[in-house]
DNA sequence: TAGTGGTCTAGACCACAAA
DNA sequence: TTGTGGTCTAGACCACTAA
């Protein structure tokens, strides 16, 4: 049984919520199997009843869970809008399609707004900008290139952070209280550059899946502006529509 | 000031959540304005600051307000997630980008399902599909090449419409009493193959947005396999994603 | 009847933003 | 320094479900 911090930044809550979600994850709880009861997590982890609900609530809302009063709560069965329009890092798509991911770090580095990125991120032109261009590896093959510029003010120091092995949305999580809840994105498809085309190891001018996302914290401020060109021999993009 | 009523049925905090949301929508609350404070909620209703929190807590979850720690809580403005998540027909797709939409039907048949149309649609290889041939224009130039593929079982005489003039959604909900209100998309990036580059009055292998799209009844049945090649130059596909 | 989640209270201390 | 939301506690009573 994983441990909750009580000296840890980490809220309880969150805490919580984390190793609850792991073990929905990785199988331990089924769908429509029994959670333990809030009661029982309250003896466990010496938490507030009002603590452990909190952590209820999150796993509710994004729909990993579901209570029925008077007998439980219950693992729900996976939609398909899940695992769909969710936000993922790249590490955790390679893995749901069962390849192997890595990262190259490129570049990293400060550099002023331009225009066209001040807009995007909703600063001024010139503003500070931590930019990370990173080569992304799927089973030892490049699957895409990345170019990601955060707001350096949101972030200070984030470029001496460890790239390569941490996810961006983790740090910007656990280490400037940064959640990226929400982002928008442009699909394109587009001819590879002879700099991409070396760097994916593919012909210039063969397709590329352009995709520029902008993902904004819960306080709907834009934190990262994201530019990634995927194969697109290697690469489907998955995605739903509702009326 | 609406009161909320101790002795209703209705819990207090979504009571409250009922207030505030209708001083959202009926414009008492612009977008950016400052909420009450969760404090004065407290003292203005006579209620425990977890029920207070209770009723902001719909609030931001549904993305009506977000907070804001120190500050306040706020007012959304209004997203875009309508607009972009929505199943669109080509006709208003093109309209809302502001182009004058154009169709040429170029083939029209019934076929035997293969294996993979038969899988996606879930019926036995072999069923009579109805197939449609259509090149798209946008302001009079090549936009998009798709071919759709129905049951024709559920819409007998499909094929004797005018497709040029009529949204196929239009004709299902019309004449066949089925609504389409959700659809899978797989989306890549390809080369044009020869005969689509002709089609849509560009170079062979220039990359096309590949889209291959399965639309869902209300009842959960497929109705529709559709295959969209758009020209890489002149469209782009908008998404968002949630956390 | 016992156990579950649903609602609610009355506090407390904290981090953060603005004046 | 003041006021804001963020987190947390330790209770309480209720409605519902299943045994």
């Amino acid at each position: 049984m994983e441990l909750i911090s009580r000296n840890s930044k980490i809220p309880l809550y969150y805490q919580l919520y984390e190793i609850l979600l792991n073990r929905i994850k990785d199988g331990t709880w089924q769908p429509d199997d029994l959670l333990p009861s809030e009661a029982e997590l309250v003896d466990q982890y010496d938490l507030s009843r009002a603590t452990v609900r909190q952590a209820f609530d999150m796993l509710v809302n994004q729909g990993w869970v579901f209570r029925r009063r008077g007998q439980g709560t219950f693992v729900s069965r996976p939609t398909i809008e899940q695992n769909l329009s969710r936000i993922v890092s790249f590490w955790e798509d390679m893995q749901q399609r069962g390849l192997e991911p890595g990262t190259k770090v490129m570049a990293r580095e400060i550099i002023p707004a331009s225009e066209d990125l001040a807009e995007e991120l909703q600063v001024t032109p010139g503003e500070e900008l931590a930019s990370i261009v990173r080569l992304r590896l799927a089973d030892g093959e490049p699957m895409s290139v990345e170019y990601s510029y955060l707001v350096h003010q949101n972030c200070l120091g984030i470029l001496d952070q460890d790239y390569a092995n941490n996810s961006l949305r983790q740090m910007l999580r656990d280490q400037f209280n940064i959640n990226l809840v929400y982002a928008r994105q442009r699909i394109r498809a587009v001819p590879a550059s002879e700099q991409l085309a070396e760097l994916l190891d593919i012909e210039p001018n063969s397709p590329l899946l352009h995709i520029e996302r902008v993902s904004y914290s819960d306080q709907d401020i834009p934190i990262e502006y994201l530019e990634i060109n995927l194969r697109g021999d290697r690469y489907t993009f998955y995605t739903e529509l509702r009326d």
